[in-house]
DNA sequence: ACCTGAACACCGTTCAAGT
DNA sequence: ACCTGAACACCGTTCAAGT
């Protein structure tokens, strides 16, 4: 009957409706109409569940092309602005996508796009890993940012207040960075 | 009998000693040697002690001193590495640290020194705001990455992996960004 | 292979009642 | 002011048993 893809296809919906604190097994078996127990046939437990929504979150994001010969600094922003609204597309999405990407389970194809738009750089493996990193614990941060402000407002106990640009200042800021050591040690012309 | 101090430091030891799942108001209790129920009379519910335990988290943190005519970018790291070790010396204490600040329920002391520290770097307040969330996402998101991969290493799902100086790489990208731009209206020298 | 039904060992929170 | 004792409405997970 069910298939691995629905119990997904299920939880993201709780997700988009709802949020993190009601995806419940419980919940998550009467959306498919089924024992809540039934869900334990195809994922082991919850955590390897959240990992495979998480990988889903990120797939279902936008992918946006731009020229091939564009400069590597812009197709990171690309990336970068791709991974901030898919896990905005989805209430906790940034908790879920974070959290199991630290576990090491999910969320890979994000940090893997982000090296390979890095390697024109220049920078050695290492650097550009750890670069990846730092845009991605920026990404992830900022988003986990808005959804919990937004959350907190819904309650009352905080008003919003985070400016419209603010992602994009501080994206800039990373990626200068990044830019400002791969100019020092080479040619790859990005600003100015 | 006890005071809300006393509540807090019990939190502090059991996360010290276990982790966050392990902090529930009964472990807590027993701790204290007090009803479960008894801690209500102290907070209102648990967030709100995570509130008051994020804030203390930072308090007891190191804040490291320097001379005072030290370029500011300097003063920036070195804010930051004192964060980065205050949430790292307890299990999961990004984790706390990150949700409660941006739930608006504590960390707040951390952003106020960032934002003091930045100052000099001749900004306005509105990017001199969104350089120091720059600055507290990357912190929070490495901590909660390497205390999120140790416990999934302690699993055993994932190798570690992460290299010594991956934090002061990642924080030289932020603050050489942020530089980069204060630099461009103003004379400010911090590097070269 | 896929699911049911019932249980187990937990949670945070509430509340009348005590001192 | 501070705490007890007991309950309420939940959790994730397990497991024998069905088809």
């Amino acid at each position: 009957m069910h298939r691995r893809a629905d119990v997904i296809a299920a939880a993201l919906d709780i997700l988009a409706e709802v949020g993190l604190p009601d995806l419940t097994m419980r919940r998550l078996g009467a959306t498919l109409g089924v024992q809540q127990s039934a869900i334990y046939h195809h994922f082991a437990n919850k955590q390897l569940l959240l990992g495979a929504v998480a990988d889903e979150i990120v797939a279902r994001g936008p992918h946006s092309s731009i020229e091939p010969d564009a400069p590597w600094p812009q197709r990171v922003r690309l990336a970068c602005t791709d991974v901030h609204a898919a896990v905005l597309a989805y209430a906790d999405g940034a908790d879920v996508v974070m959290s199991m990407f630290a576990f090491g389970l999910g969320g890979q194809a994000a940090y893997d796009r982000l090296r390979s738009e890095l390697r024109p750089s220049g920078l050695d493996e290492a650097v550009t890993a750890s670069a990846a990193r730092t845009l991605l614990h920026y990404v992830y941060g900022h988003a986990f940012d808005i959804q919990t402000r937004a959350q907190a407002a819904r309650v009352g106990a905080i008003d919003p207040d985070s400016p419209e640009d603010d992602f994009a200042i501080g994206l800039t800021f990373v990626i200068d960075g990044i830019a400002g050591r791969a100019n020092a040690l080479g040619p790859a012309p990005s600003r100015e």
